[in-house]
DNA sequence: TTTTCCAAAATTATAGATAATTTTTTATCC
DNA sequence: GGATAAAAAATTATCTATAATTTTGGAAAA
């Protein structure tokens, strides 16, 4: 039979779980009682305590012993500490996938990149914005790297939904056409530092703000 | 009345399981189970089970559905690429935290870098160097990075103390010494440039390597 | 009306019990 | 003797039950 990625209830509720917070269904600082949780998968409350202490190590819950476990918070500064992790770890795996890089994985970067261009709304231009990512970066071929890079992305991910609650629209990344440029020229270094400004990019405000300011809208989409 | 750091049975259970991996106490691959656990702390396995969330997200135990946790396995490989991500987000953290490095604060970590040179075997000498490391860091004010070094160095000292099962000599750490000079004049992005190089000889082999090759001795002892 | 205290309800953390799975042992066959 | 299969033991994953703590919702006092 074609086996689940993970076979434990634990998993899968901390599966959901992640994917609502990040979504933004569940909000900052909502409170996740066991028993509910427990009662909404049909099961009881020891799986959920369990996928409890992996949505923590993940950044997405906090808990207080003995006062139960909430929705993480997230500011703009926390934003930023995300861009700027994410923006020294991809480059790192960046530097050692680009040797393993094939033209296959390069079209199919091309083709996420478009399918981003072209996406109708926020989530489906965050998959394939993260899909972009993976594909380049997954070839370093460095497991503990890969895992903390989703969980930033995972969390830039929160970010964008947040801040983009209102219409969407289509535009072109250049910075992805360029890092594949760079890449398909063997100009690893180049491509890196196009990555690395791109992803910094996150949580900044673009430079003709309206005096608007404080709006969510004023952040720049990239990824 | 003096409160622990943490409160749980779970967390005290994650604390003490992480120290011995490090340690080498419980050896690679070594199977973790919950009920052997739960009665050596006098608990039952539920909050074994949560410390073994941790601990996996860690990196330090791996769990299989159905067939239990074990002691996570690690390679020269794996050490090398947390060696890489601990120089790309010490780095980052350096950066940040050296406008507000105070004289009392690298008079500490002067004095952490002296008892290292003083030390008398492995597990004194890692813990000064931590202390160092974290001294210079944790001003930074960036709670997920440092969290993301500490689970680093967990992983760094376990290769440090499984290499180095043999004697302990002095020796005088002159990288700490140097990012202390450029720290204390103000020139940041140089004691960052000699962190990242520091951080880097994790894992390598020394230039003057006899030909007796691939003793564990044969690693340099940085971190 | 606001504050303070106390009881009721909800919730967490843990223990003990059970079904299902994996591992180990033992017996059997070639 | 070594391989194989069945039976026994150990172990995991989960559920149900219970003690302890925290939160909530008033009632009494200021």
């Amino acid at each position: 039979m074609a086996k689940e990625p993970e076979d434990t209830i634990a998993s899968r509720i901390s599966r959901v779980l992640a994917d609502r917070i990040v979504r933004g269904e569940l909000p900052a600082g909502f409170r996740l009682r066991q028993d509910h949780i427990a009662e909404e998968f049909g099961a009881s409350h020891v799986p959920v305590r369990e996928a409890f202490r992996r949505l923590e190590a993940q950044g997405l819950a906090i808990s207080e012993p003995r006062r139960g476990v909430r929705v993480a918070s997230f500011d703009i500064k926390e934003v930023r500490e995300v861009a700027e992790m994410r923006a020294a770890l991809e480059v790192l795996a960046l530097r050692h996938a680009a040797k393993h890089l094939t033209p296959a994985i390069l079209d199919a970067a091309e083709e996420a990149t478009r399918e981003g261009d072209a996406a109708a709304d926020v989530h489906a231009w965050e998959e394939a914005n993260r899909r972009f990512h993976r594909l380049i970066l997954a070839p370093c071929n460095m497991s503990r790297l890969l895992a903390s890079i989703d969980d930033l992305h995972a969390a830039s991910a929160r970010f964008l939904f947040s801040a983009w609650r209102s219409g969407w629209e289509k535009r072109t990344d250049h910075d992805h056409r360029a890092i594949l440029v760079a890449l398909r020229q063997g100009r690893a270094e180049e491509a890196a530092g196009i990555l690395e400004r791109h992803v910094q990019w996150i949580g900044r405000a673009p430079k003709s703000t309206r005096k608007g300011g404080e709006s969510a809208e004023a952040f720049a989409i990239v990824g």
